[in-house]
DNA sequence: ATTATCTATAGATCTATAGATAATGC
DNA sequence: ATTATCTATAGATCTATAGATAATGC
């Protein structure tokens, strides 16, 4: 593996295990025993890397959300691109957390993000489309399918960060299948669109999803 | 106003207006013209001064959200609820930008935080069963709720960052109007439980919360 | 010849404190 | 007497580069 592969590398891993804000070029360097100056021979800074790895996590997605536009999409593929989506925010869990800082800090980054993000929206709201003609859910119009979009958008993108904060003691990691609970409350947002026909399908794939422990915990009100 | 009362209010300010990392103690008392060993004086750290402004911020959603259990809840008072609520995320947005940096700096904040997460989801379904109480909803069982309730909670402080990432060129700027669009996103969770009755009065009072411009932009998809 | 790497370091911060001085309240 | 404030600074980083050296590919 090339010397900017592996600094790629260990950045995405460094970043997600101790988030961007605690990892600096030095700790990346010293994590592959090569000099500062070596890492920045391959790149001009921190910020750099980031875009860079960005391009990749953009990569997976559209790799992963190939959604024909017009065609039905049955449940089981509906599924098939929560779990994807999913494992590719685990990914790349350290982008998300300091989103707006690497915005703030990167005009390329922010507006290739700007775009990403429609784009993505444009997906779901394709796949939205796909179930409907699937007659999985209702069909709804242009101002319903966006919404609902949307809605998932950030439950999806967010659901990670609740976890973290909601959830943690310092010392419960968060873990893949912690995370595919988020799974559950993504589809909890189609079952009111749901057709009778396909209603117990529907709940019976959400709930394989569903916490193991009764979430959120237990507990009583602050006075 | 004392020191210590100006320092918080320099902190918020800054923090919200450039974010809380890119602020130091060293530009809180240069803003406010007094020394950095001053500023020491009255707090031990930055994530001091953040966990003051942690409690000031809760102690406004508590004051802000006091539902009575088993009482119903009119959609007017629900809409008081959003409108304040909305108004108590933009008055310290900051906050949430930088949640998961805060929880790990400071175990004190990470307990108080989870308990205070729980504690909004618990008024959240306070909310839900009061307008559910005013037949403006059906009735829903308890996981049907606490699924509902934490949707609500992730579109809630979450579409501030949305707005920032998905939205911003760098000029535009968010403003309280842009943001109490969260408002329509969040009403659009209830749509598919509410009552005929209601249905039209529910519309229309989201409608008042609208995007003004076509919401997310046009765009078309990546190639 | 070009590419990759290392050594060494300048310059810029930032945090947090010690110790001196000023202001305030009994 | 106590509280508030300032001056000055030590110590810790971190970024990013210059310049030397090693490795590689024609």
């Amino acid at each position: 593996m090339s010397t900017r592969e592996r600094i790629l590398k260990a950045s995405l891993d460094l970043f997600n295990e101790k988030g961007e804000r605690n990892v600096t070029t030095n700790h990346i360097a010293a994590h592959l025993g090569i000099s500062p100056g070596n890492l920045y021979y391959h790149f001009r800074n921190k910020a750099d890397i980031v875009y860079e790895i960005f391009l990749r996590y953009r990569a997976m997605v559209e790799d992963y959300l190939k959604v024909p536009e017009g065609k039905p999409v049955s449940l089981e593929n509906q599924f098939t691109y929560l779990e994807l989506v999913f494992d590719g925010l685990w990914a790349y869990r350290f982008f998300h957390r300091d989103l707006e800082h690497f915005l703030e800090a990167d005009p390329r980054l922010r507006n290739e993000y700007r775009d990403f993000t429609a784009h993505c929206l444009n997906v779901i709201e394709r796949i939205i489309e796909g179930i409907a003609l699937a007659d999985v859910i209702r069909p709804l119009d242009d101002a319903q399918r966006a919404t609902f979009a949307l809605n998932t958008w950030l439950v999806v993108t967010n659901w990670m960060s609740f976890l973290k904060t909601a959830r943690g003691d310092s010392d419960t990691a968060i873990d893949r299948e912690a995370l595919q609970q988020g799974i559950y409350q993504v589809v909890s947002l189609q079952i009111p669109f749901v057709n009778p026909p396909f209603l117990e399908e529907t709940i019976r794939r959400q709930q394989a999803y569903q916490p193991q422990v009764s979430f959120p915990p237990v507990m009583q009100a602050r006075g």
